[in-house]
DNA sequence: TCAATAGTGTCTCTAAGACATTATATC
DNA sequence: GATATAATGTCTTAGAGACACTATTGA
């Protein structure tokens, strides 16, 4: 089989970030507005196209900072910052309309910001409970007239279910709740996470227990702070740990 | 951003296959050896290009029925046949000479099959242990000279070791083991594939008690058989159940 | 004082790890 | 018989789940 540029179908590839956070006790991801058809007018994961010589990771690291202004932490992913990393790649042959792309999707997982979105405008970015984005088809709401326009353009809606349900269960087996924490965070704060990525609730103590005894889970940082209202809570740090073993299982049903 | 087919880089996309086994109690990958430049004499992993109008899975199917002939099971993988699922995709812009290829490497878990490999030549094509394919630096082994020709042509060696490692973690919380057992199997068939993997010994007693208990694992298909010696052993099927809860923890170290 | 959250102590129960022995086939 | 593998019983221990209580802040 001999390689001939010409031969072989030229394919289009894009990057596709499901941006993940903790807003208000919920599961938001970051949705963008499209300006364009197809799909105009539709909400949208952020993304765009590789360039000729650009490594994919780079890409989604560039695509999230222009759309973000996110810069993804040194060290392969997280420590102490947002955390980057490849999800799955969608390629079906109809899937854009126009043309034959193929989507590289990323999954990141950052901290509650302050600003809803830094670059672009308020109108066309905005956090999005994942929950109403995700609105399946049993479930009901209004006549159904409204309901398809709601639904994330292109494949978007099943990227996000993947990337959803990859956080959810990357935090049961990895320190990776943290990349959703400010850098200084307390268990309490850190509880809540796991509570709103998997939409249960945890029992304080076990969950303290299990989070304080793991080895390089958490490091305190000495300070303590009031910021949850009640009795000072005490600060800590990510450790390095990166697996959690025995693992942080996710309650059943 | 307006869609300009002409004025984004044109990709090549690839899929390519690591596909498992378990021969004589060793964890063994399929590779095919390279006929033209580049790499040219070097072993690889089973790929090729995907079609104008063809998904990734499905040409991930068909490259897999072309090198070896072993057809996907149906239900979106295994039950009782041949498990196939993305990998990840590898897109470095200098992994191909000779254009910019992005590969989507898939993972396929398949039964020990009797002959080597069904199409293609017997020459062009093997099983090998996983061990001498990822032979790191850090190894020694003879003088350096005839080291680097063995390793895998492009980025194979990466994509080979992302998927022993997904296999590994893999089994350990889902029923996917029994896709490299025949349809049906004994306990101690199982455990050996388990062994194999993850290269290490298992406690017998442990290992039945763990497999047998956890619902919808295995289900008794009535028979027994003795292809393994000893005293017969009961033979079983795989159950419906996919994940394992709670899971099959690999020992430490 | 009340309300809110943080932090700890302990009992129970599930399940994994570490053991030895018996059972049934082939050679 | 010897040898091989299968299958089961039980003790111990690590760790999760389910509980109540005390501690320390702000309003």
């Amino acid at each position: 089989m001999p390689y001939d540029p010409s031969a072989y179908p030229p394919f289009a590839v894009t990057v596709d970030l499901v941006v993940l956070t903790v807003r208000k006790h919920a599961l938001c991801a970051l949705a963008v507005r499209r300006g364009e058809s197809p799909f105009q007018g539709r909400w949208a994961l952020p993304g765009g196209f590789v360039a000729a010589s650009e490594d994919l990771g780079s890409a989604a690291a560039r695509e999230l900072e222009e759309e973000t202004g996110l810069r993804v932490g040194e060290s392969a992913g997280s420590a102490a910052g947002v955390h980057l990393e490849q999800l799955a790649t969608y390629g079906a042959p109809d899937r854009d309309p126009r043309m034959r792309v193929v989507s590289v999707a990323h999954l990141v997982l950052a901290p509650d910001l302050p600003a809803p979105v830094s670059g672009g405008d308020a109108q066309s970015a905005r956090w999005a409970p994942v929950h109403t984005l995700l609105l399946e088809a049993g479930d009901e709401l209004e006549p159904e007239s409204d309901r398809d326009s709601d639904q994330l353009a292109f494949d978007h809606g099943q990227i996000l279910a993947d990337g959803v349900e990859r956080a959810r269960s990357k935090i049961e087996y990895s320190a990776l709740a943290t990349a959703f924490c400010t850098p200084e965070f307390t268990v309490g704060e850190l509880r809540r996470v796991y509570e709103a990525v998997w939409g249960v609730a945890l029992d304080p103590r076990n969950f303290h227990r299990k989070v304080t005894g793991t080895p390089g889970f958490l490091v305190p940082s000495g300070g303590t702070t009031t910021r949850q209202g009640g009795r000072p809570a005490q600060l800590f740090r990510a450790g390095g740990a990166t697996v959690l073993n025995p693992p942080m299982l996710r309650p059943e049903i």
